[in-house]
DNA sequence: CGTCGAGGTGAGAGCGCTCTCGCTCCCGGC
DNA sequence: GCCGGGAGCGAGAGCGCTCTCACCTCGACG
């Protein structure tokens, strides 16, 4: 093992510069009330020594972190499988080093890591938290609510009813699921199926509600919870296939369950998207472009969703992060686009 | 903003319980030299004020942080489209609160990162590093080990030759690229391709090797550069269905390339696995699973990486993890295991 | 019955930083 | 020529914790 050369301090920094501490220290931190000259002495000592604060003395004293942590509660591997977090994770990283800030990542499985996590966060380790809370059952919200913690949540929380000034970011799941079954509608179907997410999520349900607006008198047989995998789009495909032979269009809850239900479809031998037009959601782009034909599907800026949500959160940490971000104090909805290509 | 409460000090529990800060930090830490009776009362305390450690305050004066850096240097979009990080992070993360130690993201794109991170992991943040360096190239290996933070490598870094004492996690990409090789062969194939990754890339080129191994005198025209997308593994498939017509086997660097390759060869006629067998790499399980046919693919442990490359960092921290992981100052690599499906 | 040592406990000195407060110095106004 | 005030800087007091070391109390041993 390296021994570590014992770091520099303020002190030796200052020392080296003639000057006190406090004045350093006034340097390392922006420098103002300082002069010019003294400043850039002090500069080149931080330089020459290599000088970078203690994180922890500081912390300390200011009881701040610079530090976010990032929870996603997910017992499923499933959520992995799909690029979705990470993609969040990469605008959340970019918004949060761009504000010198470091995040944390919390991943819990089950129950007992919630306890652990009410519990870090609770500890006061991190300035506030942004959540991924996927289901409307999902005691973490409250858990950190009760940790007086600075939130932002990931997607609307379940519990919106209850408690009102949760901030949190999400896409206009609803808007854009109505946007698809239109543009289905508009391409002459009228037998349009669709294949839900799992409704105890908010997206899914909204995205359920979304296509409930356009097509309000739809035969419930044309509806068919699924799970947001290929394989639960290929059971609700054959389901429905099974239930309405005659059915003219699919609007599947995302682009993994759409794939699924593509294969079955080539599977009964319906062309798409001349017998049945499909259209996913998410613009997941490896799978969407790839899908066979190219899937039509809504798409959503999920790093995007990642950058606001960090800046919203800094923005509460005060951390003026742009004046718009400010003062906003619900939820924030992102627009979604329809993205055509060949299944529809 | 919620004003939070001034949380509870050291000095507060030793006062409710009546014995000196010592012996609170004493208890806290795990009680030992402390007589039962006290330990039940400080513990009582703490659990009455609801106390949680300063961690800011103890880093000040352990010079530990319990937190570990987890780098991911990638610029590519690419790498957050299979779920290969995420799972490794999964594994990584479950090692990591199973010994309390906290998981500090930092996702790199760009030369302008490499320095904010050597510049973080300098600034002793954190106790440890797990990074993850993908390119030959890369200066992000260089720059920890002049950080002189304890590291362990993702994947064997390119310059293994430079540096002798890396630790490094690995999968047998050599190993299970022969297995492969071989198990197309005893198929009776003999003009087996290979779609490779982006040699640049040690996992890649490993596996490239580990076709050589079993097909030395494989024609050049058999071996085709590519870059671990089913796009990729398209334009790959069409060159060497020009050049060998003939050819009756593929092996393909990874299952996402291994379904592009899928694809052309249904869109040219050919039967798999009748008239040409297909081979991925990884087991991705929604990829290789849902492909058409399902994909016959090399398996590796990647959760099983990540908990491995956290327990030997935690290790050499002295964390006294488990018995195995002591002792390791090079590589470890991972066994993998061929799956059969039905395209091989 | 005195002595020694082990085991428990408390006092106190920092860890490296920030921030308040007070001192100094210099300028402008009367 | 004196005074008020602002700007620039330093001294010093902590932030909440750990850890050394001295002290105290026993039980065991000679």
């Amino acid at each position: 093992m390296t021994e570590t050369a014992p770091r520099p301090t303020l002190e030796a920094v200052a020392a080296l510069a003639g000057v006190s501490r406090a004045t350093v220290s006034r340097v390392v931190n922006g420098g103002d009330g300082v002069r010019e000259a003294l400043v850039t002495r002090v500069r080149r000592a931080v330089e020459e020594l290599g000088y970078v604060p203690n994180q922890a003395a500081r912390s300390l004293v200011t009881r701040r972190h610079d530090a976010v942590a990032v929870v996603i509660a997910e017992p499923e591997t499933r959520v992995f499988a799909d690029p979705f977090f990470a993609l969040q994770l990469r605008g959340i990283s970019k918004e949060l080093t761009a504000h010198d800030n470091q995040l944390v990542l919390l991943l819990t499985e089950g129950r007992d890591d919630h306890a652990r996590v009410g519990r870090y966060l609770a500890g006061g380790h991190v300035d506030g938290a942004l959540v991924f809370s996927l289901h409307l059952d999902d005691p973490l919200p409250g858990l950190i609510q009760h940790a007086g913690v600075p939130t932002v949540f990931g997607g609307r929380p379940g519990w919106s009813e209850s408690d009102g000034d949760a901030v949190y970011v999400d896409s206009d799941n609803r808007g854009g699921a109505r946007e698809a079954v239109r543009h289905l509608v508009g391409l002459g179907r009228s037998r349009v199926a669709h294949i839900t997410g799992p409704l105890d999520q908010t997206s899914a349900a909204d995205r359920l509600d979304g296509f409930r607006d356009v097509m309000p008198d739809a035969d419930p047989r044309l509806v068919e919870e699924s799970d947001f995998t290929p394989a639960g789009g290929e059971r609700a495909m054959r389901a429905l296939l099974d239930r309405r032979p005659d059915v003219d269009a699919v609007f599947a809850a995302n682009d993994l369950t759409a794939v699924g239900a593509l294969r079955v479809l080539r599977e009964h031998g319906r062309r798409v998207p001349e017998d049945v037009a499909v259209i996913g959601f998410d613009d997941m782009l490896p799978v969407a472009e790839q899908a066979d034909p190219p899937l039509t599907t809504v798409r959503q800026d999920i790093e995007g969703m990642g950058r606001l949500m960090a800046r919203l959160l800094l923005g509460r940490l005060g951390h003026r992060t742009d004046r718009d971000a400010e003062g906003t104090s619900a939820g924030v909805v992102l627009p979604t686009t329809l993205v055509r290509r060949a299944s529809a």
